[in-house]
DNA sequence: CTGAAAGCGCTTACAG
DNA sequence: CTGAAAGCGCTTACAG
């Protein structure tokens, strides 16, 4: 491989002034810098990382911890984000899978500690409460998707309640009244939360609450989970005669709209129905085009990397918005 | 941070006794090991990777260069074939997403250039003929989900012809007659095997081919695709009757069963269907659930790192069979 | 503005 | 089996 002394030597200059071409530094006179930028396309010279940053404090490098993260398709927007500014910035992403099966966290942390990683995301699949390993004390830590139960971390999480009440006020002022939330497990903290929001909105729209049935159709333990949708889905819309339906998630979305079509009904006209997530395809693939809250994956990335790069160390819990994407279901 | 000096001062042995510890050299008496690891323990020494690899002639870097790979939520299966043999190998997968926007692959390689990467790994989100730049000449490189039409690097892709003849031979055995192949945009070449791979079962099983229709159903040019499969499958229904359907990928095979459904007909026992990918959750989503040929992605990543391991160079273009996923839908 | 020296934290090659 | 020296390809700190 060409090393800084072979382009100096084919410039003839001293290395160090190589080194300072490579680095930008301005001190360098122009007709020199020329030299070497030229000898270093003709050698085809490219800088060899591991020994600067065994020179260097700074290894560059911020770690990516992703908790089996990478099952659900729009959740890797969670790593786009962070990797789009890790370029702009030109830090390193280390990207490490995390999973129960095969890499543990103490062995990606390892990996990070020997690369002298700067800082790391710690992303979760879906929006939970973690606890991590002590050893995440010893680099600055951000979480994001997920949150840390003794609060010893700084994190960054979908802001569900407001998800929920937003899309639910946005029904009631199309002139829904009678919504039907289907709502996920409801052991998990997103649907405790989201329930919460759709409260929030026949509150403050001052809408009747007998018009209001939540329940959650995702059931079991987090093992064992089972959708329920399809079948309370006919029930409620045969009984309840709702004239909207919520869904937890676009998957399930899709479920609803077989069943408001086996019953005779058409979406959009009949009967309205909303969404969390924007999961990918999904929703183009209805018909009609699925509404949904879209979940700001991409966002919370860009966040947990800009947090790192500040060098903030206040162990804030933020609230990341979601986006309403408007298409044509309700 | 706690260098070999510091353990070697602990431990009170020589500094290179430290790194024959730490690289597991046999030679080392049992009590300077234990001394050594003892006081590794204790400082919470971690090997510097960066002043090894300086030192070293291997970086232990595989670079992973993923062509927008991760927009569809199987793919990444790419990527996690390879992660675990590199996590097995002790080796570092770089991965790196290249888009059009954004970062070029030029880029991406100068980055696996400074970092001394020892091959490369190109994949494609789908299946197709890739131009790769003359710099991938300089070190290792296969190509997975993607082919070189030069024949310049070796390359492993799905055996899409032979997946369309499994599939199809196994709907005729169980006794369909007349299937309808609803096929993905004609200019891709998954679709022109598949559509090889249909006739093929056909001729090998002796059914009359009056009894097939094949017909491409996403249509448009590559950045500007839309699918007609609901229209055209519903004429299909109605005009040629077929008693199964075959669909190009899992998500237009949603659309197919709500327009089955929407012509009272039944899933599993009026009409068979069949499809390709084994998307993620949408195969479970359906009822009955989908039966699908599932595509090798996790193999290709594997097959591809394995490649480079081996130090081949051997320029083959390998297939990768998929696998028949039965559920319930035919 | 440029260069010769020292040093980063390791491994290699050699000596004992 | 162990250690003192040299060196990897750079950057830092200093001198001119």
């Amino acid at each position: 491989m060409v090393t800084i002394k072979d382009v100096a030597a084919h410039a003839g200059v001293a290395f160090k002034t190589v080194s300072r071409v490579v680095n930008n530094d301005p001190t360098v006179k122009q007709k020199n810098r020329e030299k070497v930028l030229n000898s270093i396309q003709v050698l085809g010279y490219r800088p060899n990382r591991a020994a600067q940053l065994t020179r260097r404090k700074k290894s560059g490098v911020i770690g990516f911890i992703a908790d089996e993260l990478l099952k659900v398709p729009y959740t890797f927007d969670l790593i786009r984000g962070a990797q789009d500014l890790a370029w702009e910035n030109n830090k390193e992403l280390m990207v490490l899978n995390v999973n129960i099966n095969k890499y543990s966290v103490d062995g990606a942390l390892n990996h990070l500690f020997q690369h002298r990683a700067e800082g790391v995301i710690y992303a979760s699949m879906y929006h939970r409460a973690v606890k991590l390993p002590s050893a995440f004390e010893e680099l600055p830590t951000v979480l994001a998707n997920c949150y840390d139960l003794s609060n010893s971390y700084p994190s960054i999480v979908p802001d569900e309640r407001n998800a929920a009440k937003e899309i639910t006020l946005s029904m009631l002022r199309q002139g829904y009244k009678r919504l039907v939330f289907l709502n996920l497990n409801e052991n998990i903290i997103a649907a405790k939360l989201r329930k919460l929001g759709v409260e929030d909105a026949f509150a403050e729209f001052g809408a009747d609450k007998t018009n209001l049935i939540i329940e959650s159709v995702i059931i079991g333990s987090e093992h064992n989970e089972y959708s329920v949708a399809r079948k309370r889905a006919a029930e409620l819309i045969r009984g309840f005669k709702p004239d909207a339906i919520l869904c937890g998630q676009d998957p399930m979305a899709v479920e609803v709209y077989f069943v408001v079509q086996a019953l005779g009904l058409t979406v959009g006209k009949d009967i309205g129905i909303g969404s969390f997530d924007d999961w990918d395809t999904i929703p183009g693939l209805l018909q009609p085009a699925l509404s949904t809250m879209a979940l700001p994956h991409y966002e919370m990335g860009q966040w947990a990397f800009n947090y790192l790069l500040s060098g903030q160390t206040e162990k804030t819990t933020q609230m990341a918005p979601f986006t309403l994407i408007s298409r044509h279901s309700y």
